[in-house]
DNA sequence: TTTTGAGTTGTTCGA
DNA sequence: GTCGAACAACTCAAA
């Protein structure tokens, strides 16, 4: 009588894609049968707790991980609870011999992991975790004095300076799944997608999640937009950038995997674009480096003098700016692409993070936290590594008489005015030369285009040139604060 | 240890 | 309209 294999449990976290997956190639080289898993544990065990974009976006990448695990062989449960408690368990009820898990870098989240991993082995099951979230480990890149850089060109450069990451792992052919009795709870229990209102329903239009989308979104990047990036890609009214964020959030693609896709596709079509692309995953990795080497990124200036910063608290103007209702086109824009979308242009981040942080005076945390929220790509590092950027109390962060100008960013990357009339429709009949700054047109401008302000579209909550004045004050003064 | 060059993404002002 | 300088020093990383 053949005898099966005890079988290996493959912990699914943020790597939910079956090709260039390690924690799963190693279970599967086991030869044991394999069950895959899914814990839901938001918020437990001191994690931050995800926002309401991620938890759309992973409804839809689990759906499609566990069809794509289906149509190998393979099968995904779900369960939720503390992962702390529920993986060990599952373990056992299964008798596993093994458990496999691809990393992840948020302290709270490496802490979970590492006191499971003591659990297993003290139960005599092997437990092993592998790289997969990144081209390299944050803790292998040094300084020649062996210590975390700050810098992101040299860390970059160093980061190269490396060789190649890794080779990408085949997609399993077929997966000998688990096929003992073990129960799964039921993804539409978890309510994870809205209801009423159900304000994903942009979403569904603007992205196709799982697997299957990520290779095709990255494939019909390198295809058509890579060659145009590096002059495009401040364009928001192109689409020359490649949306990848939160595919590679959810890892249903890996940094690995589109690192040698560019290089095969630049050997076709040439090199334009390739560094420039690529240096946007070497922020992805600096990004997780600093959160690595600073786990309270997130809430924590990494500039201590900006502990003193007197930011303005105003409920009122960060509504205002949640909403997109700043009375600036450009902000207005980014911010409702950002809420119907979940997704906001990368140069359009900039500027209205620039204006919260620096306009409106608001605290970055604000921002960040709603941006969390929001975005589809949130991400534990980038989003806090760029806030923390932008107002610059961050790492190698813009100097801070460093203010955008909302109208002149608007005219120069915005020119024909495309991505402001798609976003603020009220304004669209504007005249392009009116559009990043209606308060300024002629009365006859404004109703010929059925604009009235502070009707139909805000007048400009703060005035810019004032705005950028006591921006800057407020600078000077914790200068002063903290030389004396 | 000290020195040196460099550092994602801009804006404003005046000639 | 265009162009260059000023904006403010400071910290990092390497030699």
């Amino acid at each position: 009588m053949p005898s099966v294999p005890a079988p290996a449990l493959v912990w699914f976290r943020d790597d939910l894609r079956l090709a260039d997956n390690p924690a799963l190639c190693h279970a599967l080289a086991s030869g044991r049968p394999v069950l895959a898993l899914f814990v839901f544990d938001d918020g437990h065990a001191g994690q931050r707790r995800r926002g309401g974009a991620w938890r759309w976006w992973l409804a839809q990448s689990l759906r499609h991980l566990a069809a794509a695990l289906a149509a190998k062989g393979g099968r995904l449960i779900l369960r939720s609870g503390p992962a702390g408690e529920v993986v060990p368990r599952v373990a056992r009820e299964i008798d596993a011999k093994l458990v496999t898990w691809n990393r992840r870098y948020e302290a709270a989240a490496m802490a979970v992991d590492a006191g499971i991993k003591t659990a297993l082995t003290g139960d005599h099951i092997a437990a092993e975790s592998f790289s997969a979230t990144l081209l390299r480990e944050p803790w292998t890149v040094k300084s020649q004095a062996g210590q975390p850089m700050k810098v992101f060109t040299p860390f970059w450069k160093a980061h190269q300076a490396k060789g190649e990451p890794r080779a990408t792992l085949p997609e399993p052919a077929a997966i000998s799944g688990f096929e003992g009795p073990v129960a799964s709870e039921n993804l539409d229990d978890w309510g994870l997608e809205p209801h009423a209102p159900n304000w994903a329903e942009g979403f569904a239009e603007a992205w196709q999640p799982g697997e299957a989308g990520a290779r095709e979104r990255l494939a019909d990047f390198l295809d058509e937009q890579l060659v145009a990036y590096a002059e495009g890609r401040d364009r928001p009214d192109l689409a020359v950038t490649s949306r990848l964020s939160p595919h590679l959030r959810f890892g249903e693609i890996s940094p690995v995997q589109v690192w040698h896709a560019t290089h095969m596709a630049a050997e076709h079509r040439g090199p334009q674009g390739q560094a420039k692309f690529l240096s946007e995953i070497g922020w992805r990795e600096f990004s997780y480096h600093l959160l690595y080497h600073q786990p309270d990124l997130a809430s924590a200036n990494i500039q201590k003098r900006f502990d003193h910063f007197p930011w303005v608290s105003d409920h009122a103007r960060l509504a205002a700016w949640q909403r997109g209702l700043t009375g600036f086109p450009i902000v207005d824009a980014g911010m409702r692409e950002l809420w119907r979308t979940g997704w906001m242009h990368n140069r359009v981040r900039m500027v209205a993070a620039s204006f919260l942080v620096k306009h409106l005076r608001v605290d970055w945390r604000a921002g960040e936290a709603w941006f969390w929220d929001t975005l589809v790509d949130a991400d534990p590092a980038s989003n806090a590594a760029s806030w923390q950027w932008v107002a610059g109390c961050g790492a190698d962060a813009a100097p801070f008489f460093r203010i955008f100008n909302p109208m002149t960013q608007g005219e120069k990357f915005d020119p024909a005015g495309d991505y402001v009339r798609r976003w603020v429709p009220e304004l669209a009949k504007l005249p392009t030369a009116a559009l990043q700054q209606p308060w300024s047109a002629p009365a006859g401008v404004l109703a010929g285009a059925g604009v009235t302000l502070g009707v139909t579209y805000p007048k400009p909550i703060v005035d810019h040139a004032r705005a950028r004045e006591q921006a800057l004050a407020a600078f000077a003064h914790l200068k002063e604060g903290d030389a004396g």
